[in-house]
DNA sequence: TGACCGGGGTGTGCGTTGGACACTATGGCT
DNA sequence: AGCCATAGTGTCCAACGCACACCCCGGTCA
């Protein structure tokens, strides 16, 4: 079955940047390409666009599909359209933007027979199609959009110390931050629950855990408070 | 000659949400339909894009082509892709968000036998599409950005006074702004260039012009330099 | 069992910035 | 000459950003 148009069409794609953040530092999700143009690079995961779903739905579908990851964060990020881009053609893609646990998905063995992994961002192997410009864009996106929207916490295990969140938020700003004057920041805010636990297995004093508190941060937004860090 | 493919594929155009400013208030371009779906309803000027094209030049072409603007900032904002936002069928649309001086555009005729105009934002027609939601965003992006990037100045004159770039500030940002403080700050950034000029015609005291020194602002963004408002 | 090691947790002081606030200056008009 | 409309200008206070160093605790190992 086949389709035919009067105007000529481009073909339309999702392809995803999602980072996850593992100690040391900040990684993204690659799927090893498996066929022409680029067979054996390493790319972003993605696909094509269906006619019945929106470019959200074909996001998650795709990342689902590829990695069986279903993101905590996501949102579009960019789109990509120059002529050339692909070899095979015209190809437009809508890149979006997604932030996971790595906690939730650590060894997630290549699904659909594809090979996927995560890379260091600091660096990953040489990407195929124009897929390096859409990292570095999606990087830029994180690095402004963290100060101002709390959604590093979707990097984070939903229990967490407070050094485990400065490290987020040092890896990701590429900075070093003070620890007392970043600890009086955060918890001035009030969003974070202060547990009665602290980490296991550590081979030091543990420290307390702490939990971002969604639905306090929802009223709070309502009422016209900013976060910023 | 028709254009067959495989799979089917969503049909692809660009939609510019064109700002203007008119002293009192931030107007927005608007193109009335000729044809079905919403014949004779206001739509943000767009079309479809050409295989040999960016999406950039795509926008910047149509433009050109429904109300011969050439605008002086321009960026894409989002694309809006989902099925039943056209009543045709799939069409998934890049928008773009632009400035332009209204100086230079003051009467543009309907170039290309369309009826195009200029609406306050905060009181535009019921829109074709779902162009009242790519106006919402682009309004919002436009808030966000006018604080920490001098886009501002593309809908100034080149010369301008600084109370109508403070009033330009408060019909962006839906407040008022005090004006020695506005003053203190703009010129503490060092970017404006005060010309030995005044402005004419006025039947009270004339104020002194200005213009913005993009050069001086292209070299302190390289230094690290961050335009705050 | 005591010393050490590795991170956990805590407060102050200073310089800068943001924001409130009111009067004199100037030029055109009548 | 007086009026009117807008231009242009400085101070003070509170809040915030940022630099900075030491004791605490629990586990490990000699």
């Amino acid at each position: 079955m086949s389709h035919t148009y009067e105007y000529p069409r481009p073909a339309l794609t999702v392809d995803c940047v999602v980072f996850g953040q593992d100690e040391e530092d900040l990684k993204v999700l690659l799927i090893r390409r498996g066929v022409e143009p680029y067979a054996g690079r390493w790319a972003l995961p993605g696909g094509f666009v269906r006619m019945e779903e929106s470019l959200d739905a074909a996001a998650r579908r795709e990342l689902e599909e590829e990695a069986g990851i279903r993101p905590g964060h996501m949102e579009q990020l960019y789109t990509f359209g120059d002529p050339g881009r692909d070899p095979r053609g015209r190809v437009v893609t809508v890149a979006y933007f997604a932030l996971v646990k790595l906690s939730d998905h650590t060894l997630h063995a290549a699904t659909d027979a594809r090979e996927a992994a995560w890379f260091s961002v600091w660096d990953a192997p040489k990407l195929a199609f124009d897929h390096a410009d859409v990292l570095a864009t999606a990087l830029q996106r994180l690095k402004g959009k963290v100060r101002y929207q709390p959604i590093g916490f979707e990097l984070l295990p939903p229990k967490f110390t407070l050094t485990q969140l400065q490290r987020l938020y040092e890896v990701i700003l590429e900075r070093p931050l003070d620890k007392r004057n970043f600890r009086k920041k955060i918890l001035a805010m009030d969003l974070l629950e202060e547990l009665d636990e602290v980490e296991q297995d550590v081979s030091h004093r543990a420290a307390r855990l702490y939990r971002f508190d969604h639905k306090k941060y929802k009223q709070l937004e309502k009422a016209g408070f900013n976060f910023e860090l």
